[in-house]
DNA sequence: CAGGCGTGGGA
DNA sequence: TTCCCAAGCCT
């Protein structure tokens, strides 16, 4: 097969480009409105989150949140309430963050420039750019995972995406690009492309209208494009959670810290051990609570009543869950632990880990993994 | 700046 | 099962 040099022009990929977006074009709720607070909402939400996830919270976000000022001024715990299940903590940390900062130093405005917006925390290269063209229609091309591998993919870039001088390539032939359209039919334009058609696995290159100026496709290198660095094996640990039941109706809860998975979430109290391990009694021994007047178990056995695990970016995690019944539970120090209402954990934010054990029948009737059918 | 940070879906 | 990766950002 003769391969041919191609070199595609900003202007042609544009005009492309844009002509098939008016055909294939998405329509998502957040492309409904132009306003910057919705456009932020949206685009942190959906940062390494798919479209169809990002839809419900983006719905429920904007149903409890629906000013900047209201969530400027919402507790941290509901907010992480409505996070809850979505993942990356610190984007909803980050946003609470930057309200409170917009309201209380520019009367809840956004800044107008990409310049101002790209200091605000949690706001990137991406999200600045997207929240300049689709609130302001300023010309600064989005460039996320879509963009990419697309644009990799048509310049037959096979430097690693990730580093840093490739995405400035790629930025560099966007920023011209982007001036022959619309920016943000632009920016749409690009995101959609590489959802639907530039797909990352077996692209439908035969359908591409832009296979014609391709260097991947030309070159026959799709499959190889792009090229990225392979991520590390994941590391395992090993979390026991403390499902104690007090005969007053209280249990503890946990609040995890900062610079952690799963930063000021909440958890049933922890012990984690640096390989599969099941507990004894020794080792609740130094807790930061006393656990008095402990009817079953006896004090010799902790029956697990529960086990699962959960893949995260980095870490695998395998969960278990011990069942304690006792009469009275004190904390003796003052730490992260907080005694409440049984009945009321359900308003506090948890890992997916922990809140699907406290919706399960363990939880609730302390039936065990084989009562329960687990 | 390389590594850390969740969860879910598809191949 | 295992792997990839999805509208990234922070440190």
């Amino acid at each position: 097969m003769l391969k041919m040099n191609v070199s595609v022009l900003p202007a042609r990929f544009s005009s492309e480009l844009l002509n098939w977006w008016l055909e294939h074009k998405r329509d998502l709720p957040w492309k409904k409105s132009t306003d910057p607070y919705k456009v932020w909402v949206s685009e942190i939400i959906l940062q390494q989150t798919r479209v169809e996830q990002g839809k419900k919270y983006f719905d429920r976000f904007l149903t409890v949140f629906p000013t900047i000022d209201i969530l400027a001024s919402a507790p941290e715990e509901l907010l992480l309430k409505t996070w809850e299940g979505l993942g990356y903590y610190n984007r909803a940390r980050n946003m609470h963050f930057t309200a409170k900062y917009l309201v209380e130093q520019n009367q809840g405005a956004f800044p107008t420039t990409i310049q101002e917006l790209s200091q605000l925390k949690g706001i990137g290269p991406y999200t600045a750019a997207a929240i300049a063209s689709f609130s302001f229609g300023l010309p600064h091309p989005v460039i996320d995972g879509n963009v990419l591998r697309l644009i990799s993919r048509v310049l037959g870039i096979t430097s690693d995406i990730q580093q840093p001088a490739t995405v400035k390539e790629i930025q560099q032939f966007l920023e011209k690009a982007i001036e022959f359209a619309v920016p943000e039919d632009f920016n749409q334009a690009l995101m959609d492309f590489g959802s639907l058609q530039c797909t990352p696995g077996r692209p439908n290159c035969q359908v591409c209208v832009l296979s014609e100026y391709c260097r991947a496709f030309q070159e026959e290198k799709t499959t190889e494009i792009p090229v990225k660095k392979k991520k590390q094996p994941l590391v395992k640990r090993y979390f026991h959670f403390l499902d104690i039941e007090c005969e007053d109706g209280h249990t503890l809860i946990q609040q995890r810290t900062s610079g952690e998975i799963w930063p000021r979430l909440f958890q049933l109290p922890l012990i984690e051990t640096a390989q599969e391990y099941i507990l004894r009694k020794e080792d609740f021994d130094g807790l930061m609570f006393s656990i008095t007047g402990q009817t079953t178990p006896a004090l010799s056995t902790y029956p697990l009543i529960a086990k699962s695990s959960q893949v995260l970016s980095h870490q695998k995690i395998y969960g278990n869950f011990y069942k304690l019944k006792v009469n009275k539970l004190n904390i003796i120090k003052n730490t992260d632990l907080y005694l409440v209402e049984r009945e009321k954990v359900s308003k506090f934010a948890f890992p997916k880990l922990v809140s699907e054990y406290i919706r399960s029948n363990a939880y609730s009737n302390g039936l065990s993994m084989a009562e329960s059918g687990e």
